[in-house]
DNA sequence: TGTACATCAGTGAACGCGCGTTCACTGATGTAC
DNA sequence: TGTACATCAGTGAACGCGCGTTCACTGATGTAC
């Protein structure tokens, strides 16, 4: 036990990880073509020039970001696909999962969301990437279905695109319900308590957009599910 | 035809234009998030303050960039909408459509894109009521038709919310294939006018990739289509 | 185990620079008579 | 039409500030013997 992988490179791993994950942070607020080297370093409580012992610049850390990002995702996907229900339950169990993927990591989807058409070229083109290898990996685990039923490899393709696309704009969706704490804590409180109770009130209603989302998500899915089942009909 | 509307009132409205031009021919590559006042009145060539007798800051700017953004994109959505055709001819005239928008205003449409998610609260939130307002007249266009096949307004909502939805991702597509000139200029060429064929070869290949994504688009119209279609069979 | 030297993550000071915002101003345009 | 005054879009200088990057450095960790 006495290096395992060196003390040395396990406290550089550390400082590298605060680096991610103060940048994270940041980044719920603005975009990363705005986030700034020195606010990063000084939230984790470092020297600005301590930086460039990990990354090379911001572009650099946000390609890390993405792969951190996605990386956790793949393990949501592959459960959902390995789902043997119904297409209903398929379906509901898909919602379900992404509502609670946005739950446990909603800086990480924000931080997709806004990158993926954000103003820096290689974190969007890692961003493509990676969401590439998950259409791969939905329409290699349709093939085996949809090949018998006819399909092409291209069809295929465009079909795990749409729900691959749509995966990520319910998730987006879901975040623009969750409770901002920032904008609750702006607004002004007329009596002793009332912030709590408004911070209740908002938690309720913010509870009700988000089944409303979960339950708009499932009717499109159940669309592009008909789609698909009578696509060979046409 | 001394003043029509004033000569001073005439120029203010000319720098204020020259300021939301400015600003989203920065935006093509950067986000709103991180682009400079000074960088805008730069570009437009008046001293910095004078950005003050326009904008209050650079959101007020974005939020001045959305209205016109999407206003131009309204004309599109109703010669769409106005199609009587077939199914068929309405999806590829939707998507060639769309097509013809992202080539007519490429700006216009990735800072859409890019600003929908971005940092800046107030955009994001402009951008949001004008989609949800196209939501509104696509489900307005489909209520006729699909309210006599007895769907729900609220399953109308949804299904207008999905094909708006795939119209932005669509159109986000098509501007992933636009030919770069950017990066095109950084390559290094071997020979005399090879920079030439290089950006022919470029704008070839570009062309392939925007009809593969055309493609795509439509089989996915297709699939939303056929499912709607069969909703109420179900 | 102990010693001498190498490595390298993080330091802290310094740099030049462009930023957003303010202010009193200028001079063309607009208005009232 | 001509004159006197008001308006206000755009100016230019000034400000304090935080930025990204560089550099020689320190001292704990790692390595060789």
């Amino acid at each position: 036990m006495s290096h395992t992988v060196g003390v040395r490179q396990a406290q550089k791993q550390k400082t590298r990880q605060a680096l991610l994950d103060a940048g994270l942070r940041l980044l719920e607020e603005q975009s990363l073509s705005s986030l700034g080297l020195r606010e990063v370093t000084r939230l984790v409580g470092v020297a600005p020039a301590a930086f460039y012992r990990h990354f090379r610049d911001m572009a650099d850390l946000g390609v890390a970001l993405v792969e951190e990002a996605l990386g956790s995702l793949h393990g949501m996907i592959r459960a959902i696909l390995a789902e043997q229900d119904g297409d209903e339950e398929r379906i509901e169990g898909t919602v379900d999962a992404v509502a609670q993927h946005v739950r446990a990591y909603p800086a990480h989807v924000r931080f997709i969301a806004r990158e993926r058409h954000g103003g820096v070229r290689p974190v969007r083109e890692a961003i493509a990437a990676e969401l590439g290898r998950f259409v791969d990996e939905v329409a290699a685990a349709f093939a085996v279905q949809l090949v018998a039923d006819g399909w092409s490899a291209e069809d295929i393709r465009m079909l795990a695109e749409l729900y691959v696309d749509h995966m990520v704009m319910t998730a987006a969706a879901f975040l623009e319900a969750a409770p901002d704490r920032t904008a609750a804590a702006d607004t002004v409180s007329t009596a002793e308590g009332s912030a709590a109770v408004d911070a209740e009130a908002a938690d309720r209603a913010a509870a009700e957009v988000e089944a409303r989302i979960a339950a708009t998500a499932c009717s499109q899915l159940r669309i592009i599910s008909l789609g698909r089942r009578h696509w060979r009909d046409a």
